[in-house]
DNA sequence: AAATTATGTTAGTCATACCTAATAAAGGCA
DNA sequence: TGCCTTTATTAGGTATGACTAACATAATTT
């Protein structure tokens, strides 16, 4: 059962654009019975002509089935990516907000960043420690330290104002 | 005392390109006694004329004072993004090195690209969470507790395989 | 000082990824 | 059915940031 020969193709390696638009079309995916140009164009904040290029660009690359003026659908091995990238937004995600108590909106924008940013292992070991802080959490008691700790710092950042 | 009108001047933001440069720069400059194309090009991996072009731009800036054939120095402002860069840096390496586990080469690559990705509230509180840690470690049994998770780990990726 | 080597610059390309304006196709409604 | 609106595409342009090849200057060596 050769089921990680998937990526293996001594492809190109994706682009940052390229895995932020499987993400997108991915979650499109799940939400809506069908993705359109128009709601891709919405979630990433750009017009519609730089979708249709960049779908063509997915299409060439086997990563989406796309033809002019038809609904878009994910690739098996797009979805794969996709998925992979919304995997790793939500564990980034969870940790900067659970762990580094940032706000939620804060936290996905930085999120969408970093998901680029983190080699395989780094995200591996992120993805095990919050693994591990939900069996073995760092006690109430902790946290609050850390939080109160937090507050003391944003004083002092007021004074040096 | 209006010290921190220092990056207000409603500038287009740098790119993470520009602030690459101003942190290689910034680094070179505290090794040697000058920094030349040659070191630039050699730090940041790139041929010298990406170099010459992107000093232009650094130029026209203000955030280096760069003349043909010269030696390039930061301005003051140069130097304080610069500085603020290589801080990120480290504090991410510190992150990933000593909470995540990851080896230094892995890490410092990873503290590159990440340096751009986190916003300025996120920075500081994973630089008050290294803080924190250091006053109040997590104790020797708490951190051997996440590494013989972390193994656990591996154990049934490898398994997976 | 002249020749050679090392360093730096210019000119011109390429790829990525965005944009606007103009055009085309699809879908809904009178 | 034909018009009108919405959605999508094409064409063409911009900015960034890399590259190579060719040329220019500076520095070192003989």
């Amino acid at each position: 059962m050769a089921e990680n020969q998937i990526r293996k193709t001594a492809e190109k390696p994706l682009t940052s654009a390229m895995e932020d638009y499987l993400e997108a079309i991915f979650d499109l995916d799940q939400d809506k019975k069908f993705v359109r140009v128009r709601d891709i164009a919405k979630k990433m904040a750009v017009k519609m002509p730089s979708v249709t290029s960049m779908l063509k660009t997915l299409n060439e690359r086997n990563l989406v089935n796309y033809e002019k003026y038809e609904y878009v659908e994910l690739t098996e091995q797009g979805a794969d990516i996709g998925r992979e990238i919304r995997q790793r937004h939500e564990v980034i995600r969870k940790f900067l907000t659970e762990i580094l108590k940032i706000d939620f909106k804060t936290a996905d924008e930085d999120a969408c960043r970093m998901e680029h940013a983190l080699s395989p292992v780094t995200l591996e070991s992120l993805a095990d420690f919050m693994e591990f802080i939900q069996i073995c959490p760092m006690g109430g008691d902790r946290m609050n330290l850390f939080e109160e700790y937090r507050k003391q710092q944003a004083e002092k950042t007021e004074k040096n104002h």
